[in-house]
DNA sequence: TATTGTTATACTCTATAACTATA
DNA sequence: TATAGTTATAGAGTATAACAATA
């Protein structure tokens, strides 16, 4: 059907700007929205979305926090985590309880079914980021968490850690 | 106005799951979207957005392409990408012309104010990844481009460019 | 009057699919 | 009939702001 093309070269694979490919921003931006986006997936065949897990991840670290605070933890506002609770509260993985001294507020904690289903979710997502870095070999691995948390300190106070407590 | 607090501990700083901070997989998303972030808002100030300037840095690679092709090269759906196109093209930075071989074809090319405007843009995104990438050495940093590019190379093909060409 | 959590509204994206003109 | 580009539609996702209860 398609007639020789002689006079306008075919063009092969179809490649980004090697100016975008160069730039370190670009790469940045490119690989962290590939690995959301299986994460998602992964997470959604679990019956699951992101928010869910990093929610439960919280909540297992602390004790029991305020909404406020896992939406401030989050960088989430405030009335999405609304949706976000219920459906875990709704599938007994987190309970809410009005916190008795100020009857404003819901106290959120994680239960022991939380627990369990948590355990299940973490397995998915350390699979996933063996297989994500498996370019890398476990010194290239350990150098690019360093730069990137060393970035993430600088860029986004939510991240950085006291170094005293880094051991 | 606020009672003194006593039994329940105050929160410091708010910070996300320690858990999370310790993944490479979401240090690489929330930075990634941060630097997207931060160029999508720079960019818009100059007014113009993301997409406007990867077609020009292709354009300014190739000589002159059809929609599709660039549509390829960037992950975007061809309907999204004639927006792009239309707003290119009333300023006068690129040019459609129907291909005389195949007339169903446009065939784009960047013009000299094209070139003019894509070197401003690229002084926005070269100033954004030095502050970005501020808290790293250049040694640090080029170790960090090498890394990327290795795992681009494995995870979009569009990045994967022949090694030998590497100089 | 300010704040916590909740609900409702409106708006922006974006994916999908119809449409045209050419092949 | 298939393809390149275009346009239109619908649905999801999200930010905003109104709301009720409590401080």
């Amino acid at each position: 059907m398609q007639p020789v093309i002689a006079e306008s070269p075919p063009r092969r694979v179809q490649q980004v700007a090697k100016e975008l490919a160069a730039s370190s921003g670009y790469l940045l931006a490119t690989l962290g929205l590939a690995f959301k986006a299986q994460t998602l997936e992964k997470l959604e065949e679990a019956g699951f979305e992101a928010h869910q897990y990093s929610v439960l991840a919280i909540l297992d670290e602390g004790s029991s926090e305020a909404q406020a605070t896992i939406a401030d933890a989050l960088a989430l506002d405030p009335s999405r985590l609304v949706a976000v609770l219920d459906t875990l509260e709704d599938r007994g993985l987190v309970a809410r309880q009005r916190d008795p001294h100020d009857r404003r507020r819901h106290v959120v904690s994680i239960t022991a079914a939380g627990k369990r289903q948590l355990s299940q979710l973490r397995a998915i997502v350390t699979q996933l980021e063996d297989d994500f870095f498996e370019p890398l070999n476990s010194t290239e691995r350990a150098r690019l968490h360093t730069q990137l948390a060393k970035l993430a300190a600088h860029h986004d106070p939510r991240c950085a850690f006291d170094p005293a407590a880094e051991s």
